[in-house]
DNA sequence: ATATTCTTCTGATCCAGATCAATGCGTCCA
DNA sequence: TGGACGCATTGATCTGGATCAGAAGAATAT
């Protein structure tokens, strides 16, 4: 995505946000926004589909639902009944959940390969929010259990998906409870490096689509603290803030010892 | 456990430390310690095997090692290879990660009927030491996966166990975040609580074997403040420290709300 | 153009919880 | 029996990050 455009998206969001506009989601079952099937895509090798043989993607096609959520709009609200799983094939979403005097912490960002769905409660504890423009799959919870039910691959896949979540949590339970603010933030654009490697974006310049804001709420500080530490690690020629939703990573081992992760 | 027994095992597990005696775990194959077996044992309805028909449970024995860890002995290092899967059966064990200047991060605190061995990754990041003395049966990582390969309701079952763990993270990844320390102190206690009804203590006096340091590593805190915690929620009559050990739950309505749970 | 909205950045001040320090209690061991 | 040790509690002080308060940039709306 073009860098102006994700400016573009945060201002279309905010707007959105102000003049509360109905989130478009979820869909009447039919009302495909992307022209887009099992066979041809993308992200299918980084996501639970990689599980299941050529053969067999036709029957997933039959029970997937696609959805395009524009950027500022809600996928899943806190406290909806968990009906159904979702796969995100595009954009890029945040996970957050509010404590009742509006305190907020993001959980997570998800970006295309991720699959909201890995729990055994029956609702939803957190809300999912189109960051940009958001393109995802979803599936009926039942029908995603009849087809795990005799296909012991996809069965493992959801397994292995939900210990690496669980890796990931266990890093962020040690950031949150014993890292120092610019630990946390050297960690985070670390973090977001490696996802990036992964999506194939292999330079050392990384994109933030989300705000500072959210940056904060989900390292567990204020965005003002945020800001601070970007500018530290700037000042010591660590980063570069090309813009304010681009860095350059200059030195990498400087900041990996930053992060705290010996 | 009766009460000052607690204390004497905690006295036990310091000396040990002191004296920096060798790990008695992992043991050589067939050094079982307590007279135990699959049929007759008590937490298997909380456990893994819980997946497991009766007539299953022999294949199961077959692979097992059980072993008992006293009080202070490691049971698992951080960086030993992720060679084998254990099932606490008795007893309490604190996992935990290290920062490379000391800092500490419990990750929790197992009890019977839990399981290590949630991950993908193929090296422990966290140590398991017991708190109290412990019996667990383990299983070499392969011995398990042969038997999960042709056992659909246990490879369910590890899906279910690691989306239940991963529930878990993410309540703590808000309280870590989000939760001011009374609010920390007060969710713990109730996690604490809800543990023991699991486990059929259903009083609302609960037992913490862990010291103060345990918890104050848990909840992302150091000990003094999570002392002067308690101290407060004692003044405020929604709790009674009948023993340092020993914490009765006066008002848990109150606990609730003072826990920032809405 | 100009006003407006949203966001980031930076400085000043404040405070919850960390750190430092002292006391007491229970257990172990010589 | 006395001293050492581990742990918990409480008080005094300090500080990292929160909070409060502008200023300025970037984009949209008019």
């Amino acid at each position: 995505m073009p860098a102006p455009d994700l400016y573009r998206a945060r201002m279309k969001a905010a707007s959105r946000a102000r003049t509360n506009s109905p989130a478009p989601f979820p869909q009447a079952a039919g009302s495909n926004c992307s022209a887009h099937n099992c066979h041809s895509c993308d992200v299918r090798s980084l996501s639970l589909c990689d599980a299941l043989a050529d053969s067999e993607l036709s029957r997933l096609d039959r029970i997937t639902r696609r959805h395009r959520t524009p950027a500022g709009a809600t996928l899943i609200r806190e406290g909806d009944p968990m009906t159904f799983a979702c796969n995100i094939t595009s954009g890029t979403v945040r996970l957050s959940r509010l404590l009742h005097d509006g305190r907020r912490q993001v959980m997570g960002f998800l970006f295309p390969g991720d699959f909201i769905g890995l729990t055994r409660r029956n609702r939803f504890v957190f809300s999912a929010e189109a960051i940009t423009d958001t393109d995802c799959c979803n599936f009926a919870l039942e029908d995603l259990e009849t087809l795990s039910k005799d296909n012991p691959r996809l069965q493992r896949k959801l397994y292995e998906m939900a210990c690496s979540e669980l890796d990931a949590a266990q890093e962020q339970m040690l950031l949150l409870g014993r890292k120092s603010a610019l630990e946390r933030v050297a960690s985070f654009l670390l973090e977001v490096r490696q996802r990036q490697l992964q999506q194939g974006d292999d330079e050392d310049c990384i994109i933030l689509p989300m705000t500072r804001g959210d940056i904060a709420d989900y390292l567990g500080l204020t965005l003002e603290t945020v800001s601070r530490s970007f500018s530290r690690l700037r000042q010591e020629q660590v980063i570069e803030i090309c813009e304010t939703y681009r860095v350059d990573l200059l030195d990498c081992p400087r900041l990996q010892d930053l992060s705290g992760n010996s």
